[in-house]
DNA sequence: GTAAAAATAT
DNA sequence: AATATTTTTA
């Protein structure tokens, strides 16, 4: 008996999990679906600048080597169990929001593809900003879809806001209330390509056999919702709990910083109290200078 | 309270 | 992928 005992002594040593083996519960432990169904939020009574808001949840980005499983799965079989097992990777990610910038490259890189071309995915692709979803371009490509449909119907008579420039703030003579459809602030605030207006004018095709996929090294654009309106934040919070920039001065979007197909960027940006997004875009211009014409989000030098 | 914007569903 | 609908935000 003696020696049973021993053994198993000896081999209780040995059959700690290793490192590798073991989970990373450092995730949330209430899946998304869990928290909205329930409710559960981030308790943030206070809301000042960042309390002892322990460290972000750090996402998972790969699975350890060994993927021991222990006895039991998590509670595989609730009924309705949705067959997801991936928390931490469904976390809810907050409301884009279109920044003029943001809405330039996309713009852009709709100008470049050509309209044929410009699908979503095609487009994410092309405007490689960090964070960006392939839903987050479709719904806006097809707000802006309508937008330059509206523009079409209206060309006849004052509708020059295209290609000219009502970027300004408020001269243009979009007069809001009269249901003028120009008034979209933001898709005005971005020049629109001619061609884009008016589909097979003058000419066919449009010149722009290639730009494939290859022009889409690494833009060094992230996309980061939650400006300084303070809905936004507070609505975050509760959504993530935090947001607040850590003590390293490393920022991590667990929701960003999903690894697209494109090496991840880890912004750096401070994001203080109140910026909006991190961007290191090219002069976005500010609001009409008159008349832009080439993009120059490309890598095609220095970008 | 409404409109606009984004998300989501079809 | 496109569009219709719903939800969320300003």
């Amino acid at each position: 008996m003696r020696e049973e005992e021993s053994n198993w002594f000896a081999r209780w040593e040995e059959e700690l999990p290793s490192q590798e083996e073991l989970m990373p519960l450092s995730q949330t432990l209430i899946t998304r679906d869990l928290a909205l169904a329930f409710d559960i939020r981030n308790s943030n009574p206070n809301h000042h600048q960042q309390q002892q808001v322990p460290p972000p949840p750090p996402p998972p980005p790969a699975m350890p080597p060994s993927s021991a499983e222990f006895g039991g799965e998590n509670s595989a079989e609730l009924g309705s169990g949705a067959g997801s097992d991936e928390p931490a990777r469904t976390l809810k990610r907050p409301r884009l929001v279109w920044t003029p910038q943001l809405h330039k490259r996309f713009v852009d890189a709709v100008a470049h593809l050509g309209i044929k071309n410009a699908v979503p995915k095609t487009i994410m692709q092309l405007m490689s900003v960090d964070g960006l979803t392939r839903e987050n371009v479709a719904s806006h490509l097809q707000k802006y879809r309508l937008y330059l449909k509206r523009m079409q119907g209206l060309s006849g008579g004052a509708a020059a806001a295209a290609g000219g420039g009502g970027v300004n703030g408020s001269g243009g003579g979009a007069v809001s209330g009269g249901g003028d459809p120009a008034t979209d602030h933001l898709f005005a605030s971005s020049p629109v390509p001619a061609h884009f207006l008016h589909p097979g004018r003058s000419n066919s095709e449009h010149f722009l056999p290639f730009v494939p996929m290859a022009a889409i090294h690494q833009q060094q654009m992230a996309v980061a919702a939650v400006g300084n309106h303070p809905h936004l934040q507070s609505q975050y919070q509760r959504q993530m709990g935090h947001f607040g920039s850590p003590p390293n001065g490393q920022f991590e979007h667990t929701f960003l910083a999903r690894q697209q197909q494109q090496q991840v960027h880890r912004i750096g940006a401070p994001l203080h109290n109140s910026v909006p997004y991190v961007e290191d875009l090219e002069s976005a211009n500010g609001g009409g200078g008159g008349g832009r014409r080439v993009l120059t989000l490309f890598p095609t030098g220095d970008d």
